[in-house]
RNA sequence: GGGGGUGUGCCCGAGUGGCCAAAGGGAACGGGCUGUAAACCCGUCGGCUCAGCCUACGGAGGUUCGAAUCCUCCCGCCCCCA
């Protein structure tokens, strides 16, 4: 693989030329990505990076990911507009276990070194950490988009977050990594991270990011706090369905990085049904897609009830109380939600808008119960 | 340390004694339209044993027939001065 192939896609490679000069240091270098275990789900934008990881994987290099659980202690401002919520300890570490688990879905575990930076950020002394801190300025850390905007809207930043750019700077002077990669957003950390590793006399890391991905809303970057991602463990059918509902306008970036990119039907229906069925295929294979593009057709085009419907037991009680019903078995939220989802006629029975909040058993023993679009239920019990 | 602001429902943000479960916008949800979507239109959008009741406007007290709105203390945040 050639210089051009490892920096395809890439927005910067900086400093220019530094990518060659690593290669021909003659080792596998380490290439390392860090990642926050705010959330135990990887998703399609992140997964985009792992994919990059692991092009230099092919090549024979070795993945250092870094499990930021020290660091998420204090939270990646970047690119937020407000300071974000500590999660507790426990939390922290099953989302990285589950993290890993499904980091090895792309990655070749042969060639990944994990590891967590506790290990090393937790034994720094207060004076090696103000020996770190003496790397940089405010006004350098001020340069950085987020926190200028923040600052000048006078929206509080903690001293904790300024610290943060060193932390992710001080896990690759710990690892001596080579090469860093990330996100467009990341760029500033991993600038940041040169600095101090030459602070600390080391060769200072290659920094290349790569275009952050499009959320399923079309607006803001993927990412698990929006609500706007698709989970690289998602079933098929919510892969599918969930790729169809993106904006057009946001096709070309997903054909692109998530399939490939290359020819494509004009019609953009089709084009989106294409990118659907190779994304899905992607995580599920081709049985995957299949069932994902049946699904979609049979339930969220033609609005027909799926194939197959889970069957619950009836409570106990006659009549039943149907919001009751929607609250236990259709995920609604209240059971007033469930009345006035009800009232305004989105709730079936075999078919038949609901009208009364309390409903026969005989009505809905063996009956086919939608709530909403795509929520559906079959319920059994004399 | 001193002074001045500010804190509202999922988010943003009006409201300064009753007409407030609280304007408006966004998100979300239901319906219509449609090529999935977007856009657009209509409706909903605290909870409950739901024509009624309960809990709510940073927290705790208080004034009042009545408080998101007034008072006291506390907490968070912002700004200015030191």
């Amino acid at each position: 693989m050639s210089v051009a192939d490892l920096t395809r896609n890439t927005v910067d490679v900086l400093p220019k030329g530094e990518l060659e000069r690593k290669l021909e240091i003659g080792r596998p270098l380490r290439v390392k990505l860090g990642i926050d275990p705010t959330a135990p789900d990887i998703h399609l934008g992140f997964a985009y990076v792992l994919d990059r990881l692991a092009e230099f994987q092919r090549e024979g290099h070795t993945v250092v990911l870094i499990v930021g659980d020290y660091t998420a202690r204090i939270g990646d401002p970047s690119g937020r507009s407000d300071e974000r919520p500590v999660l507790p300890g426990e939390v922290l570490d099953a989302n990285a276990k589950a993290f890993a688990e499904q980091a090895f879905r792309v990655l070749d575990r042969e060639r990944t070194e994990i590891r967590f930076n506790g290990e090393w950020l937790g034994k720094l002394s207060y004076a090696e950490v103000v020996r770190l801190a003496r790397t940089i300025t405010v006004a350098r850390i001020l340069e950085r988009d987020d926190f200028a905007q923040r600052f000048a809207a006078r929206e509080p930043i903690s001293i904790s977050e300024l610290l943060y750019p060193l932390m992710q700077a001080y896990d690759s002077v710990a690892t001596e990594a080579d090469i860093e990669i990330g996100g467009t957003d990341q760029l500033y950390n991993l600038l940041a991270g040169r600095d101090v590793m030459q602070d600390y006399g080391l060769d200072p890391q290659l920094v290349m990011t790569y275009p952050l991905l499009v959320g399923v809303d079309g607006e803001d970057k993927m990412s698990k706090s929006r609500g706007n991602y698709i989970g690289i463990n998602e079933s098929p059918e919510e892969m599918f369905g969930k790729t169809m509902s993106i904006p057009d306008k946001t096709l070309p970036q997903w054909w692109e990085m998530l399939a490939g990119g290359g020819p494509h039907p004009d019609d953009p229906m089709q084009w989106k049904l294409e990118l659907a069925r190779r994304i899905v295929s992607r995580w599920h294979g081709e049985e995957g897609a299949t069932r994902g593009e049946d699904y979609f057709t049979r339930v969220v085009r033609d609005q027909r009830a799926p194939e197959e419907v889970a069957e619950v037991q009836l409570p106990p009680g006659d009549p039943v109380h149907l919001p009751a019903l929607l609250v236990e078995h259709f995920g609604v939220g209240s059971t007033s939600e469930a009345r006035r989802l009800i009232s305004q006629g989105g709730v079936k029975i075999d078919g038949e808008p609901a009208t009364e909040i309390d409903v026969q058993r005989s009505t809905l023993a063996g009956a086919l119960v939608q709530a909403g679009k795509r929520r559906f239920m079959r319920f059994s019990g004399a």
